[in-house]
DNA sequence: GTCCAGGTTAGCC
DNA sequence: GGCTAACATGGA
């Protein structure tokens, strides 16, 4: 398939952080999300992409969005991340299924994200169906109740102490827990997510941001702290909290995509 | 050996 | 409510 596409950073987005299960071989992007297989590679304005099965490259990437240059005018305005903004204009938030955006980032807490990715793989590896297109091979995500129905092969992914996290929101995931009856409200939902183990503000938010279609939250992790700290309040150290709470107030509803931005140029710069 | 990594949690005040 | 130490593991 191919697709013109405007204000479109493929290559920012895979790296923002965002999403793990992904490898670039030559031109191409392999991605593994869920139980499919996406290959893709930008063009310039134009994208190529196919996958193992059906699914929707453009809603996944968020090309769909229509306010996507008016975010950008929004959070451009702001001074400090007027750079960001220019410099990687495109990079967008990824649409991502919620039970594996939830696993994703139980395993990112203090980790980074080399680790994280091998966690990931480790963990389809282990429970996941083997699955192949075009030649690149891999295993999908697998199910909470996969996980929930035999912890003990956990043992074998290297997560630590996220292990017993992931077992028991694996649990809660596979026997009632649904990401789809979650309040409207952000402040309501993120509570009732943060009833998972392994989840508290910061992965609530990741969670909200890059699987639920919440818009607001400004997840808070270590390299977001130091550079609000750094470039608004002209201090080495600031809490996680206050950090949180300035994203919010000064990008609204477009605090997501700030943070966004923020987290990708500071780890480059 | 020491330090750090897309934090969360339990235990304390 | 806020503050702290503990938490497993791997790489620099």
């Amino acid at each position: 398939m191919h697709a013109a596409i405007n204000q479109f950073n493929l290559k920012a987005t895979l790296e923002s952080g965002q999403i793990f299960r992904w490898e670039k071989i030559g031109s191409w992007h392999y991605i593994v999300a869920g139980d499919a297989i996406v290959k893709i590679r930008q063009d310039k304005n134009k994208i190529i992409y196919s996958s193992s099965k059906e699914f929707d490259v453009p809603a996944f990437f968020d090309l769909k969005n229509k306010h996507y240059g008016k975010i950008m005018k929004d959070i451009g305005k702001n001074k400090k991340l007027a750079a960001a903004v220019a410099k990687y204009r495109g990079l967008r938030i990824i649409k991502q299924q919620p039970w594996e955006c939830t696993a994703s980032f139980i395993c990112s807490s203090f980790s980074n994200i080399r680790r994280i990715k091998a966690n990931l793989n480790s963990v389809a590896e282990q429970y996941g169906q083997k699955i192949e297109y075009d030649g690149y091979s891999s295993h999908a995500f697998p199910t909470a109740a996969a996980i929930a129905d035999n912890p003990a092969r956990l043992d074998s992914c290297g997560l630590g102490y996220r292990k017993k996290y992931l077992a028991e929101t694996a649990k809660k995931v596979s026997s009632g827990f649904d990401f789809n009856a979650l309040p409207r409200s952000y402040g309501e939902a993120k509570k009732q997510i943060m009833q998972l183990d392994g989840v508290g503000e910061k992965v609530a938010d990741c969670i909200l941001l890059f699987s639920l279609g919440f818009t607001e939250p400004f997840p808070v992790d270590v390299w977001i702290q130091r550079a609000v700290a750094n470039a608004y309040f002209k201090s080495s150290k600031i809490s996680a909290k206050a950090a949180a709470e300035f994203g919010r107030r000064t990008f609204g509803k477009n605090a997501g995509y700030a943070q966004q931005f923020l987290y990708h140029f500071e780890r480059n710069k």
